[in-house]
DNA sequence: TAAAAAACTTGAAGTACTTCAAGAAATTAG
DNA sequence: CTAATTTCTTGAAGTACTTCAAGTTTTTTA
C-alpha cells in the first residue's frame, strides 16, 4: 500500500523497521476523483500529499477568470502548498485532480511528530524540497528564455507521453500561453 | 563573525554549545567584489553561501546575449544552485556580486559531514529549502498572472528600498520585461 | 448509443510588449 | 576633477503573442 513512497524514501535514506512500521502507522491512502480540488484558495495547507497514481495540478483563477496551472504532479511526487503550509496563511492555489487518483496523505501535526521521532525523515524531505526549488528555477529559466513554440518544443521531446496525458489547455497555461496558440503551434500554422 | 548565520539558524532550531562550535569551525568568510561571479555557467556547484552583507544575483545569458536575473539574494539569504549541487551537474546559472559583498561559504563535503554529526540541522535546511521552494512557485504566479506594469507596481510596493539598491535593468529582467520598458512605465508613458 | 459536455481548431483583429538607435544623466575610476 | 563607463530615457517601427467568435471533433454521461 504505501510502497511506492518507502521506496522513494529509501533511495535518499535507510529506515529500520520499527521506523517503517511507525511511519506506515501515520500514513493515510485516499482517492481522489477527476476534476476533485483537494486544496481551494483561501483553505489553510495543513497536508502533503504523496501521488502514487494519477495526476494532480496546481494552479490559480486569473484576474480574467480563467485558469492557470503553475505545477503538475504525477507518481510519485509530493504536491502541496508549502507557504501556506508553513506561514499557516490563506493558500492562493488550487490543487485539483487531473485524472482519478490515488494519494498518501500526511498531515502537519503529523508530520511534525515523526519528525521528532524520526530524524532521519527530515533529511528526506530537505533533499525533496532543494530539488524542488532546483526545478523551479529551471521551470523560471525555460519561461524566460524560450519563445511559446519552443516551450512546446522542448516539453514536447523531453515528455511525449506527458503530452498525451493531460487537456492541451492546460497544458498550454503551464507553458504560459494560450489553448488557441497551442493549437496553431501544433498544426505548424505559426 | 558569525553571528547573522547563527541567529538565523536558532530561529527555528536550538543549538547545543558544542554545536555551535563544531559548525563555526566549518565556516568561513569571503568578501566579494561587485560585479565579482562565484558561480559560472558550466561549473558545478559545491557551496552554499549565506550573505551576510550586500546583494547577489543569479543570471543566465539568454539567447540573443543578453543578462536575466533570475533571482536576487541579499542579506540573511542562502544563494547557491541546488540542482547543480545535487546532481553535480553543470549549471545553467551565473552567480554575481551586484554590490560588494560579504558571505559565508559552506562546502558540500563540510556540510555533508557536519549533518551528520548535528542532524538537527537537516531540519533548518528543510525548513529553508521548502519556504524557498513555496517563493518560486509564488514567483510563477506573479510572472503568469500580472502585466508588466502590474509585476513593477507589485514588487515597488513590496521592496521600495530595494528598487532602489539595484541598476534599473536587473530588475527589468527580473520581472521578465525590458529595461526600455520599465523606463517608460516609471515616466508613466505606458 | 444518443445527447451533452468538454476539448480542440481556425482566421481575423487587436495589443502589450520588444528592438533599435541615439542622446542624456549618473556613477566610477584614474 | 575629468574622463570613461555605465545606466537611463525617448520615440518609432515591428512582432509574438492574445482575444474573440464560431465551428468541429472528441470524450463523458445517462
Amino acid at each position: 500500500m504505501y510502497k511506492a513512497l518507502l521506496q522513494h524514501i529509501e533511495k535518499i535514506i535507510t529506515l529500520e523497521l520499527w521506523e517503517i512500521d511507525l511511519l506506515e502507522s501515520c500514513l493515510s491512502v485516499s482517492t481522489i476523483k477527476k476534476k476533485e480540488l483537494i486544496l481551494k484558495e483561501g483553505q489553510i495547507c495543513n497536508t502533503l500529499y504523496f501521488i502514487t497514481k494519477g495526476c494532480l495540478r496546481q494552479y490559480i483563477i486569473n484576474s480574467k477568470g480563467s485558469e492557470q496551472t503553475l505545477q503538475f504532479g504525477i507518481e510519485n511526487w509530493w504536491i502541496t502548498d508549502y507557504l501556506s503550509y508553513h506561514n499557516q496563511t490563506p493558500s492562493h492555489f488550487y490543487i485539483q485532480a487531473v485524472e482519478k487518483c490515488e494519494v498518501i496523505t500526511l498531515e502537519k501535526q503529523t508530520l511534525e511528530s515523526i519528525l521528532i521521532q524520526i530524524p532521519k525523515l527530515e533529511r528526506y524531505f530537505r533533499i525533496i524540497a532543494q530539488k524542488s526549488f532546483g526545478a523551479a528555477q529551471m521551470r523560471i529559466k525555460f519561461l524566460f528564455t524560450m519563445s511559446a513554440e519552443e516551450r512546446y518544443h522542448h516539453f514536447n521531446d523531453l515528455y511525449p507521453e506527458f503530452v498525451q496525458r493531460v487537456p492541451q489547455y492546460m497544458l498550454a497555461s503551464y507553458l504560459d500561453f494560450s489553448a488557441e496558440f497551442m493549437s496553431k503551434i501544433r498544426a505548424g500554422k505559426v
